[in-house]
DNA sequence: CAGCTGTCGTAGACGCTGTCTACCGCAGGT
DNA sequence: ACCTGCGGTAGACAGCGTCTACGACAGCTG
């Protein structure tokens, strides 16, 4: 299991340092130090601290799909049921695992182009436009569109929840009344 | 106009350079460098490196503050047409001064408690609140959490948007169908 | 079997960062 | 005339990311 190439035990040591100390503990010669080889070594497979990163914010958007895509297996074919546990394990994710979260979105940290990580978000974002369109209400903008605007309100309330102005704002304790809210404004009223 | 105190100059330099070079360029040390004092002449007045970042991140919260109420002196009184153009505001603010924007988000480098920077952002969300409560649907929850879930969707707008993965995944060019969609979302559909 | 070659990791240096501490000039009060 | 305290300087320290020279060690070639 240690025997695994120093590139995957690279990544694996800052994924876990990032789970555990967040995103400013993430520093090239930490992940070194975990991985028990010396602060140069890492250059061999990632020529800059933010190829390291990204691959650890790859292995973020890995595991946050892979999170949904098993809530999804757990829950009904209604597709607004689906999509309310979608937004739910979204939420989830941001919350447990805020190093991570933060990381994933840290545009300046990352670099989407030579790793693709951009891209990477996508799967997931397909999986929410197809249910979305399956929800699809009359008079309404692309699929596309509307897929997007939920999303960044599921990532604004993340985000801005975290950042700790919505939960003063609105004077919530947790987030659910929120997601409801944007989940309403989205698809309609909630079913009776 | 240079004689003022060296705390306002160095909070002066701060927001320059953040708005100039981005989030990342603003260092104790280049602060210092372009108020034309030494290294350890911050520290006098802050006493850490998110001590003077913080207030830096509160000066774009009253400018962002300023920037709204200053769009909706020129704006009728229609509450959905105010809202309108306070979203396109924060957007626009969030494009332009994109530095700032993320500086003044970044939970980790500021220090919201001693400064209470959280509350920095009440007025704006006052301003958002009461708009929204003007535009009251019927069956609608609390007007905090309406207007707090309206925010998030403004926020995750601004956040993806810059990140790059909305316009890849909408294959939008800009955010204003993005916006449009949020805004129907919560409001109702567009007035004819 | 000897020698070469290329891969993988080490180790030290550089300039940068934030923080800490000792110092110094100089105004204002006694 | 002395002293006190404020405001800024300057040097040190550890940690950071990056760069470069070097060594160990595999596998192929003669």
């Amino acid at each position: 299991m240690d025997e695994t190439g120093l590139r995957a035990r690279l990544v694996a040591a800052g994924v876990d340092l990032v789970l555990r100390e967040g995103q400013s503990a993430v520093s090239l010669r930490e992940i070194a130090r975990r991985a028990g080889v010396s602060h140069g070594a890492p250059r061999r497979y990632f020529p800059t601290h933010v190829d390291l990163l990204s691959a650890i914010a790859r292995e973020g958007f890995a595991d946050l799909t892979a999170r949904v895509e098993q809530t999804l297996r757990d829950v009904d074919a209604d597709p607004r049921t689906r999509l309310t546990a979608l937004a739910r394990t979204y939420l989830d994710f941001a919350a447990a695992h805020r190093g991570m979260f933060e990381l994933m979105f840290r545009h300046d940290l990352l670099d989407s182009g030579r790793l693709r990580l951009r891209e990477t978000s996508l799967p997931l974002f397909a999986v929410l436009a197809d249910l979305v369109a399956q929800t699809r209400r009359p008079t309404d903008a692309p699929a596309a569109v509307l897929a997007g605007a939920l999303w960044a309100n599921l990532h604004g309330i993340a985000q801005l929840w975290a950042w700790g102005s919505l939960p003063l704002a609105t004077g919530a304790s947790d987030d659910d009344a929120l997601l409801r809210a944007a989940l309403e404004a989205h698809l309609g009223p909630a079913p009776a």
